[in-house]
RNA sequence: CGGGGAGUGGCUCAGCCUGGUAGAGCACCUGGUUCGGGACCAGGGGGUCGGAGGUUCAAAUCCUCUCUCCCCGACCA
């Protein structure tokens, strides 16, 4: 079909490809030739010498995790700016593999879209995250002064296009899913392909006519997430997570434990309770109550330059756990229905010796941004300096003390009694103080960061909690009706009543699940990636081409190979041996064949990289995780190998 | 945004304190010798010393401003 406009016929229309094209089978190679001559496919097979692998000897001093120093080194990545990075070719294959998985996967359940990068802002303004994003969003104008944004996340535009479209019950439910560049303007990028500030998510959205819809919806997902990551040969936890803005009720991350991670994790070993800190809970042991003093009633002690929790407890010889400690915020909270946005005061008070979780607090107080007060802010608030804050005598919420000002106690308290607390007064304690007796709250939360060693929050499980760092690859959520019902998504129900679709909303970070497969996999020479994503499975190291009869034993085992379906890379560059193992060793293909003396009696050698990790080879000793194959037994070998690593993915 | 650090050839860094007009190793190019764990010899190319302004006879070096990057924190689907 050529377009009525087009007089010369355009790219690829039949009539002008010229009269002497043809395809014809190389011997060496399956090339297709242009007139004869000009040979179209330059890559018939993958050769070291002709591609662009930039391996670096050292890596640049900004790098700091071992994914980041790895990417650079092994070419895959170049930096451009903060978080902002080229994908070089051994990078970019690896992320195609991931995402033909993540593809692959996801159509099982889901319907691919392809949603714009740049956002119009009308969209945002419906949901109220247009102000909500704050920061975090790349804004720009375009040449009429109209608002635009690059799109950090799609809820939106996935919401926009349901609400235009469905009208029935009867065309739910719908998953949508898209594999999209974002943009986030993070404050601080970092660890390389880590946190940055573009990169490539697949973002999914679930619409249900009710919650047993929704629950359908997230149990798929959760189920292709968990062979998503499987296949993809990461060891992974699902683990409770908090909602963040995104709202909803409940969530859960998919998290790869590594000390390069910035999320931290508590896991239960006995029972595999898992959840992100910011919603972790413990069960605490009971604390051993002092005797109260005199009245028992609470009574003011001076507690001269006793600000810090440790100074007070070795003053009242008593643990942190028996004493009260406030941790002063001003929070903002956002202006419903274009109301202003407001700072207004919080007072959390906690155990001791706990930890505020200001994501938990956040949550509780239903605010945006939490800092921490100043000491005229102190002062307005709680009439009492730094060090020396207690609940005592703030009447929360009422006029004057405490006007604006929010008490949240943490849930630890509850039933304490006979506690020392701050009393407003500087360099005055309070004893014999009873929460519920002596002080009041607005409300009463979790809001304190759990410990490891703690008791498991489940039922009956005696396991102590541990806590690791991790990276987030996937998150799940239950959004619940924010979007539909904040932008006006309805259809009819089958009695023709109006209803509000629910909503789910699933993503995985593309690089991040190459980043984490490097952390999980790697030592001093470089990384090994599983066959799965690695952008080839095997490298051909030809030691010496020099030497004719290597050269042509290497291009038959790599032609071999290839025809076999295998993504095979041929070292043929005019390098020394060792520069070749050094750069296979760094470049993450889990396999190499080393082609080299023992050819002349018709063998060759298999590494397997993960099995080589570590060790020292020199001249006369062969890496370690190498063995000697005749040429003939190369493929089924190595198939073997790939096998054993599928089956060993699929049973874990 | 707060605190710390760094910008000198593609990479790692020295030179800066005490101003005199830019160096090393690796990488790259040419020739030769090597050829199983990042070879050696000889020759060669490549640097507005992040940018702007100032001081000075003279600035990589001293002063002011500024940009960028990294780390810690804040932040974070």
């Amino acid at each position: 079909m050529r377009s009525p406009g087009s007089k010369s016929g355009s790219w690829g229309s039949r009539a002008r490809i010229p009269r002497t094209f043809r395809i014809e089978t190389a011997l060496s190679s399956s090339c297709v030739r242009l007139s004869g001559r000009e040979s179209l496919r330059v890559f018939s097979m993958h050769r070291w010498s002709k591609l662009f692998i930039p391996t670096l000897r050292e890596a640049p001093a900004d790098a700091e995790v071992a994914s980041h120093k790895f990417l650079l080194r092994a070419g895959y990545i170049r930096q451009l700016g903060a978080g902002i990075y080229n994908y070089l070719f051994l990078g970019q294959r690896s992320l195609n593999k991931i995402i033909a998985i993540v593809r692959e996967e996801m159509d099982k359940i889901g319907q691919e879209f392809y949603l714009p990068g740049i956002l119009p802002r009308d969209a945002w303004e419906e949901s109220g995250r247009w102000t909500g994003m704050g920061d975090n969003m790349f804004r720009l104008k375009d040449r009429k002064g109209a608002d635009l944004c690059l799109g950090m996340t799609h809820e939106e535009i996935m919401t926009s296009i349901a609400r235009n479209e469905l009208r029935s019950y009867k065309q739910l439910p719908q998953i949508w899913y898209q594999i999209q560049t974002k943009f986030r303007d993070e404050p601080r990028p970092k660890g390389g392909l880590l946190r940055v500030r573009q990169f490539i998510m697949k973002d999914s959205y679930s619409f249900d006519l009710d919650k047993t819809g929704l629950d359908r919806s997230y149990e798929l997902h959760d189920e292709v997430y968990r062979r998503i990551f499987t296949r993809c040969g990461l060891k992974f936890v699902a683990v409770e997570a908090h909602s963040g803005s995104m709202g909803g009720s409940h969530s859960q991350e998919f998290m790869v434990y590594t000390d390069a991670g910035e999320d931290l994790i508590a896991s239960c070993p006995e029972c595999g309770y898992a959840a992100n800190l910011e919603k972790a809970t413990s069960r605490l042991e009971t604390v051993a109550e002092m005797e109260p003093t005199g009245d028992g009633k609470p009574e003011l002690v001076q507690t001269p330059g006793c600000a810090a929790i440790a100074d007070v407890a070795a003053f009242f010889r008593i643990s942190p756990a028996s004493d009260i400690k406030c941790v002063a915020y001003m929070a903002l909270k956002r202006g419903a229905g274009g109301a202003p946005d407001r700072w207004h005061g919080v007072a959390a008070f906690l155990r001791g010796d706990h930890q505020v979780n200001e994501t938990k607090l956040l949550g509780a107080i239903g605010a945006a941004e939490l800092r921490t007060m100043q000491a005229e802010e102190l002062t307005q608030y709680l009439n009492g300096p730094a060090g020396y804050l207690g609940p005592v005598g703030l009447s929360p919420d009422a006029e004057p003390l405490g006007a604006g000002l929010t008490v949240v106690v943490d849930k630890a308290l509850a039933g304490r009694g006979n506690m020392v607390c701050g009393a407003n007064k500087l360099d005055h304690h309070l004893r014999n103080v009873t929460p519920g007796r002596d002080f009041g709250w607005t409300l009463s939360a979790d809001i304190r960061s759990v410990n490891e060693g703690e008791s498991c929050p489940r039922d009956g499980c005696k396991g102590k909690l541990v806590v690791g760092k991790a990276v987030e690859v996937g998150h799940i959520f239950k959004l619940g009706y924010k979007y539909s019902e904040s932008m006006g998504a309805r259809v009819l129900d089958e009695n023709g009543k109006e209803v509000t679709p629910i909503m789910g909303s699933y993503g995985i970070g593309i690089e991040r699940i190459l980043t984490a497969a490097i952390e999980q996999s790697n030592d001093a020479n470089g990384f090994w990636l599983p066959p799965s994503i690695a952008p080839f499975t095997v490298v051909v190291t030809v030691t010496n081409m020099a030497d004719a009869a290597l050269r042509e034993t290497g291009e038959a085992i790599a032609a071999e190979l290839e025809a076999a379906g295998l993504d095979v890379l041929l070292d043929d560059r005019n390098e020394r041996a060792g520069v070749k193992f050094k750069d296979a060793d760094l470049v993450g293909i889990p396999y190499r064949i080393n082609v080299g003396k023992k050819a002349a009696t018709g063998q060759v050698e298999l590494v397997t990289r993960k099995l080589s990790s570590g060790a020292k080879a020199g001249p006369e000793m062969p890496a370690a995780g190498s063995e000697d194959v005749t040429l003939s037994d190369v493929l089924i070998r190595l198939k073997e190998h790939l096998e054993e690593e599928e089956l060993l993915l699929a049973s874990s």
